[in-house]
DNA sequence: GGCCAGGACACCA
DNA sequence: TGGTGTCATGGC
């Protein structure tokens, strides 16, 4: 029964994916040049429109402060400056801070250190870095490591409760469950999965309405 | 001028 | 454990 369950919800999953992916196609996410900016944007990005990250990660280039050896040194009140068009400035200067203090502390400042090991640890000690909250965590861990860690974010929540896949009073860990015990754990589909979701919400699942003109919904006819 | 955006955390009951 | 307030810029 249970078996039988597990083959249903893989099979759902792989029909969104699958309609998803016939329409946006590759989408060669996440979008940056290095893993450490994959982890900086993590953080950035947090509750923020995409476009003000982008505008904050230029200044950051700009002031060769993309390195965590760089980020290190910079004066916290410098570096809200640099990253103010993404909002936050004084909350996500701090929570960068701790982060690469962190990464320093722990693994000397090298990302490939701290992927080398178990991820399922690495996942337990991330969350506990003030500001790595699961999102980010996640986001971390499959973009910046190719870790096979689901992403979860609203767009995720949105279109899963609206397809009725999950409930809405379900929370981060147990949306996550949906797709990590019913699909394989492989990083490549993970990152082209949850790039296709945010692809598509952003269109499509704005708030206001909910969703339109797509055809992963009973209602509607063609994406 | 209001709403929204690829969250996380502190605080309170 | 769950609900609420706070942090803030920029596009539409």
């Amino acid at each position: 029964m249970q078996a039988e369950n597990q083959s249903t919800r893989r099979q759902e999953l792989l029909w969104v994916f699958n309609s998803l992916f016939e329409h946006y196609g590759k989408l060669h996410w996440w979008p940056a040049e290095t893993p450490f900016e994959v982890c900086v944007g993590a953080i950035l990005t947090q509750n923020t429109n995409w476009g003000n990250v982008e505008k904050a990660i230029a200044n950051l280039k700009k002031a060769d402060l993309l390195s965590a050896i760089t980020l290190r040194d910079v004066p916290v009140e410098e570096l809200a400056q640099v990253i103010k068009p993404a909002g936050f400035f004084n909350v996500k200067s701090a929570r960068l801070k701790d982060f690469v203090g962190w990464l320093f502390e722990r693994y000397l400042g090298r990302l490939e250190s701290m992927f080398a090991g178990d991820w399922l640890e690495l996942r337990e000690e991330l969350l506990k870095v003030r500001g790595i909250g699961r999102e980010t965590c996640d986001s971390i861990l499959l973009y910046a490591g190719n870790k096979p860690s689901f992403v979860v974010d609203a767009y995720t929540k949105r279109l899963f409760t609206h397809l009725g896949l999950v409930s809405a009073k379900d929370d981060y860990e147990a949306v996550r469950a949906l797709f990590m015990d019913n699909l394989p754990a492989d990083a490549a589909l993970f990152n082209e999965f949850h790039a296709l979701i945010v692809q598509h919400c952003k269109v499509h699942c704005r708030k206001k309405p909910l969703c339109s003109g797509c055809r992963l919904h009973p209602s509607c006819n063609g994406l």
